[in-house]
DNA sequence: AGAAATTAGGTAATCGTTTTCCTACATTCT
DNA sequence: AGAATGTAGGAAAACGATTACCTAATTTCT
């Protein structure tokens, strides 16, 4: 027996023995090219009996196709990999979520990274994901560094999410809202509040989104002769958004108006802002109004105090 | 020139041409197999010299090994995936973030995906991910699943975080806290403050974690002699977290003595709970104390007013 | 000094697919 | 009827690494 065991019949299960195409082009009777071609839907090269022998071979053998052979041969694989600069940032999970979602849907696997805003983090993840083939590379808060530069030169496999490429592409594809719009909508909103004087606390400007918020808001005062003064716009450097938040709050609460009205370029700093009247200045909470950006689906739930722009981070997955 | 390249100056770039092991050996002037064995660092297989020769080839090409041809030829692939139940709770993003970069530091890849806690889409994510060699699964929340159980026959390769495996697996890799010890100290300090009636709103009990902070706390309060009523007790079935939360604590507050503290089984269950007095009865905010269970860094600066066990997610990721 | 053991490195098989040829057969056109 | 065109499917060459096996040359042992 053990010699020599007659090529027909396969044995039945075989289970973890590692069943490859060709297990199952010899179960079914045809080659493995067929297999091949059945599988990848190459039609008119197969008859529809064929077809049925070997969809039926193939699930009771419950095979499933080698991903790294396939890589290899074709060159290219169903990883997309997302870089996020900041997972602890829920609307970052948020729109991660959603993009996970979409991109399952059609068909593809989702890599997530968690680049810190760093360029040699995102150098690194690029690079491996370089060797992995990945189709596509979405950037959720990209950062100049040299491997971006170099991907740049295929655009269509980079998608930019939220915040615009730090370097010149074109044909850039990018997802994201119309800051612009959208800051201004907030200070009309707060000009007709009568909530004067008014503050702005931003984050670094390096990020585009963030450079056009700022901009898009000081303009929009202006254009409504709403008063926003040198001293009430901040920003500390160097540290994270809650962080950005809370400091420039501390700061804005030492001006001899302080404002009553406060626009954060985040929701993060919008939660530092929160905290800092909470813990120093608990009298100022009912009366000041707080206004993020972002406005993750937790929000309602621990923070309904927070007024602010819905960006609606579901709705990016289809788009990417 | 074109017809005939001499095979020994390499054309300086070659760039954007695929590099492959070939060209390195090419470069270095030495054989595929040393280049992969230096690559591997296989010692006492290679000299000195030929080990200098051709990493200096290596970088002066920028050569990446594919790692689609490794992992087909050695069947392993340092893939790692991450099956979480719902990337939507801040903890389990903080218990993702963790684990990624400890897994990178190891020189693992992480892939990230939300089960959303149901069997189908975590077996369709198990299928997928051993279809990529995957070099092991962490289930950050499992449920049972055909799959799981199929896998859980090699229980190296699977690692449990938080709750442990739906079905008993000798050998189980388990990261998680001491649920029953702190549910304990729950209890002990809630009976301290003497701010009875005391109440309960818990998760879905098929998870073990769950489960065990359910059973801990009951048994405690009876070991203090620290009245819990059965009416005291919630769990709405079916719905989020954060609608547990909310729907357990209107009910809590129909009884004819409402609680004054409230342990949550989770954080966004005490969210939900927060949520429904400020909207309800925003005159027993101040009054009632409400326990959490996981304390994500965001707690301190969007729910200040929350208690609750820290669980040191940050720690998972080297466990891991 | 000759045998044995170690070191350094080359050759070629292999992993599981995809895909390019190529060969029959069946159909349609002139 | 013979030529042209499909249609169905097989054989075998890639893809880019790892690794078992083998061969010289050197060193160590007796």
């Amino acid at each position: 027996m053990t010699p020599k065991d007659p090529p027909n019949t396969p044995k039945a299960p075989a289970q973890s023995a590692s069943i490859s195409i060709a297990t199952v082009a010899a179960k079914a009777g045809v080659s493995i090219a067929t297999v091949s071609r059945v599988l990848n839907g190459l039609s008119s090269k197969f008859s529809k009996a064929t077809q049925t022998k070997v969809l039926q071979a193939v699930d009771e053998l419950g095979y499933r196709p080698t991903v790294a052979a396939r890589t290899l041969r074709s060159g290219q694989s169903r990883l997309v990999a997302l870089l996020a600069s900041n997972m602890a940032n829920p609307s970052m999970a948020s729109i991660a979520a959603a993009a996970e979602v979409a991109l399952r849907k059609s068909g593809y696997v989702m890599v997530l990274c968690d680049t810190h805003d760093q360029p040699e983090q995102q150098d690194e993840y690029l690079k491996e994901m370089g060797s992995h083939n990945a189709r596509a590379v979405v950037m959720l808060g990209a950062v100049d560094s040299p491997e971006l530069r170099q991907l740049a030169k295929s655009p269509e496999r980079i998608v930019f999410v939220n915040r615009h490429a730090p370097v010149p592409i074109e044909g850039e594809r990018f997802v994201g809202i119309d800051n612009r719009q959208a800051v201004l909508d907030v200070a009309q909103w707060m000009h007709q509040r009568r909530q004067s004087p008014m503050a702005l606390i931003h984050g670094d400007v390096r990020s585009s989104a963030t450079r056009e918020r700022v901009d898009g808001f000081v303009a929009a005062c202006k254009s409504l002769k709403q008063a926003l003064p040198r001293s009430h716009i901040c920003f500390t450097p160097g540290v994270s958004h809650l962080d950005i938040g809370y400091l420039g709050m501390k700061q804005l609460m030492t001006q001899k108006t302080p404002p009553l009205s406060v626009f954060c370029t985040s929701d993060l700093i919008a939660y530092g802002a929160h905290r800092c009247l909470h813990e120093l200045h608990p009298g100022f909470l009912p009366l000041i109004t707080l206004v993020g950006f972002d406005h993750s689906p937790l929000n309602d739930w621990i923070a309904p105090w927070l007024h602010g722009i819905r960006v609606p981070y579901e709705s990016y997955g289809e788009a990417i």
